[in-house]
DNA sequence: CAGTAAGCGAGACGGTACGTCCTGTCTTGGT
DNA sequence: ACCAAGACAGGACGTACCGTCTCGCTTACTG
């Protein structure tokens, strides 16, 4: 029979209270002043029960972002029926959020996190943290638009369009109406409208 | 009549010997080692001097991309005439680059200096810090790929493969040739051998 | 009629391995090396177990001391009837204990443990942790040497001497044999011989 | 030639400062109680100032010494060409330093940083800090006592006296009058009067 | 002979201090 | 004025221990 370990269970307080303070300090100055010591601070928790469970800042903003503690919940993507009217409105909200005063180095620091850290960068390629999988909307849509055909690289778009936003972001162009319409055209072909 | 400044004017040979330590650094050891003291004492040079003529870290890894310190020389896209061939050999190029032990985690580090300073990220995107546009290079092909009509957005096409490189980075995706050829087919269309 | 309390005694088992194992550390490493969590690894018991039944390292150390697991049971001051002779070989086996690359670290790490622990000090006194009272044996000898009168103060004697050893210590001057017979000079008197 | 070092040079104000400070605290809280942490907040200085000069909080301890920036400044010998009054006086004057409030732990304080600094216990040797050698003082009142024989052994008997206080502090004994007058007995033979 | 209360191992917890590294500013003396 | 050198105040790092607090177990006394 296996020896069963005894002695007190992670406390789930300080658990949350970690990230919560993480995800505020992340969001309110951003990734390079999200120190360890600040979150501590901030969490009431000694350093030491922060690299009991976790091995660097870049693991915290990881799960933050499983728990979503990080990122606006209102990204997700609509489904009309219109591939191309939900990625608009997507994409809107997108640029909405970095046009927003703490959106955008929310955002590259976000990135710079997934410098450090693989598993956030799956996540932001995951549609920026959202759930319901990109390519797998642009399979279902297959048919509807020219690039979309059955057989047509969905993952592949997918990480296009994603790399899109982000490219925008580290080099600082804004995303307006007439950037978002381009990249769509780019990415489903020309709106038969 | 203004006053001219007396004394010593810049000492280049200090400046060339900065920005040789740092591109040292910054491919040995990545962009978070990257020190200012470090740079000083590799370089011979005082602090101060740094300081002088840079706001920053990233400020220096900028100028040494201007400079062509950092990046492999031979990431330019070929020209054949052919666009999906040229861009075929260029991204294997590139993805050689990443598979090599140094290439991942220097391109890594740049996309962490990209989101500290807006030059870098532009260089980025600008075809991994290749001179002759991306873009450019796409419209010239106009008419020879499916996706690329004569009023195709070539700018948010070349984001697009760029960004999914970046994209592909961040989330550690390897990139072989299936990946390559997909993703030019989400670019450029189907192939129409 | 008062509640007699009920459940387990204390662990015999618990306590021996818990001095044994701080009298290893003093020794090996020295009193500032000692800790409660390298006792309790060593011994294999529980912080609890030792917080439990004393309030500090010092305390542990005392009762190493009155168990005898800490110094050398050899210092005992020889009766051959010749005080001076007896004090002569007792000194020379306490100078051959400071001499050794272990014993003078560990005196003075008695030293360190006084300055926290009254008890500790005391048995110090009390001619290095020997039960059998230096000052006892003066007044026995009373008459035998110059500063022996039968009225003289023995204990201040004792103490004197004692005091002697320990500034040596503490000062770093080594205790050669010149060193040992004049302080008995000092102590008893100049010698008959 | 020999190179002559360039740049600024040592801050003396720093230097006072953290000395100062480690000087307060080591008297309010004692030495355990002494951090490099705390006398950098209280000097107002960085930590790594205090490590560029001392290697360690006993070095410092030490440096206060030899700047009698630690112990009473009135604890001199006096000097009335009677040496057993003399020394009365003396053992008096530490007697009462020893048994106000502060100054007990004061003397064990120092006591426990000789145990980690010779230099410190060499200068509680010398008379406790004080310059005029005690042993000088033996010396030349040879022959006005009945132990002070002209080829005494004066060095020890002056490392007696010393260290029977040190014994008397670490065994908690307190020292009163009769106490002082047995030990000077002790040391200097039996009073004439 | 069950109930129950203490002892025990293990170890998580909020903290304090450690000694190191780096930041950006400053001072010094030399060219 | 610029430079190499490097001291300075400050802040964060990751580690080591502190003393307290569960946890689940194993005793041993008690009603």
């Amino acid at each position: 029979m296996a020896q069963t370990r005894t002695g007190p269970v992670r406390s789930e307080a300080a658990r949350r209270s970690i990230l919560t303070a993480a995800a505020e300090i992340f969001a309110e100055r951003g990734y390079d002043h999200l120190t360890i010591e600040g979150i501590a601070a901030r969490a009431g928790v000694g350093k030491q029960t922060i690299y009991r469970w976790w091995s660097s800042k870049s693991d915290i903003v990881a799960e933050c972002l499983l728990e979503r503690d990080l990122l606006p919940r209102q990204l997700s993507l609509p489904q009309t029926g219109d591939i191309r009217r939900d990625l608009t409105v997507w994409l809107h909200s997108i640029a909405s959020v970095i046009d927003s005063d703490a959106g955008e180095p929310l955002i590259r620091s976000l990135i710079a996190a997934a410098t450090e850290n693989a598993e956030i960068g799956r996540r932001l390629r995951d549609s920026l943290a959202d759930a319901d999988s990109l390519a797998d909307r642009l399979r279902a849509a297959a048919g509807t638009e020219p690039n979309l055909a059955p057989d047509a690289p969905f993952a592949e778009l997918s990480e296009a369009l994603v790399g899109a936003i982000i490219l925008r972001v580290l080099s600082r162009s804004p995303m307006d109406d007439a950037v978002i319409d381009r990249l769509l055209t780019a990415v489903l072909g020309p709106s038969r409208a």
